[in-house]
DNA sequence: CATAGTGTACTGGTGAGGTATAACACCATT
DNA sequence: AATGGTGTTATACCTCACCAGTACACTATG
């Protein structure tokens, strides 16, 4: 997918940014285990350590565990956690950005949901009741 | 007045975007010169050459020209230029980038969009005082 | 000419990001 | 025990963006 990478941001963000936003959209369920490290750098053609970079991170924060010699597995519990979260960095830091900037543009609300295409994610992969 | 600056961008970038905000918002005039490199250095505590690269992106980009040995001046007509360049640059790039992030927190855009009553920001906002 | 004001070219240091390689500790499977 | 799968650590190295310091070319004004 993300096979081309934003020169501006560094790879082993990228992809802990892939990881979170796979887990909120329901494409990784908790208790899964993520891609081994040796995997992903094979495929996307990258160092190991790069994607052990990524992983460190989502150590650190608790959104996965390591289990040794199997590899790591997403907590339970964690999908709430990440959306509550990612909602508040984003209501605090960036929309209130986005807002002066909309603003700065004199763009009005009816344009910028005009034709807002519905890239509607599924946030339930499978099947299960929320 | 010390400025504070965001470590994750070049500080480069930074002055040159405080510009093109200043430029949009009504602060700086077409026909007016920019504050000289030295200036801003010593006002800022920066080295002389960042700002000139700041500078050197703006006349690269016809947005501002330069008088030997009196400084870098506003073009005339830029000002709208630059409006509809930010505003291409918002809706084609960052606003659908937004929006996707928005409905993958699950939050309403037009609730959003609704209440953006306090940010109104002055559009002319030349020296004229009482 | 002298002086002070413009912007900028050149050189070089520092540090982040990424690569390359190897080795380690642990577990599962055979 | 042997093998091959996890992630991790350590070391060294490379590249490049960022930025500082100096020096230069130019112009305006005495």
């Amino acid at each position: 997918m993300s096979k081309t990478w934003d020169n501006d941001i560094p790879i082993y963000l990228q992809l802990y940014q892939q990881v979170i936003r796979r887990i909120l959209d329901g494409y990784i369920a908790e208790g899964d285990s993520l891609p081994s490290v040796r995997n992903v750098a094979s495929e996307y053609q990258l160092n190991p350590v790069t994607i052990s970079k990524a992983y460190q991170m989502l150590q650190d924060e608790q959104i996965v565990e390591k289990q040794r010699g199997k590899g790591l597995f997403v907590k339970e519990g964690v999908q709430m956690l990440i959306l509550e979260r990612e909602r508040k960095q984003f209501l605090d830091k960036e929309w209130p950005a986005v807002l002066e900037q909309i603003t700065r543009l004199q763009l009005s609300a009816e344009q910028l949901l005009a034709n807002k295409s519905q890239h509607e994610s599924p946030n339930n992969q499978r099947g299960e009741q929320s």
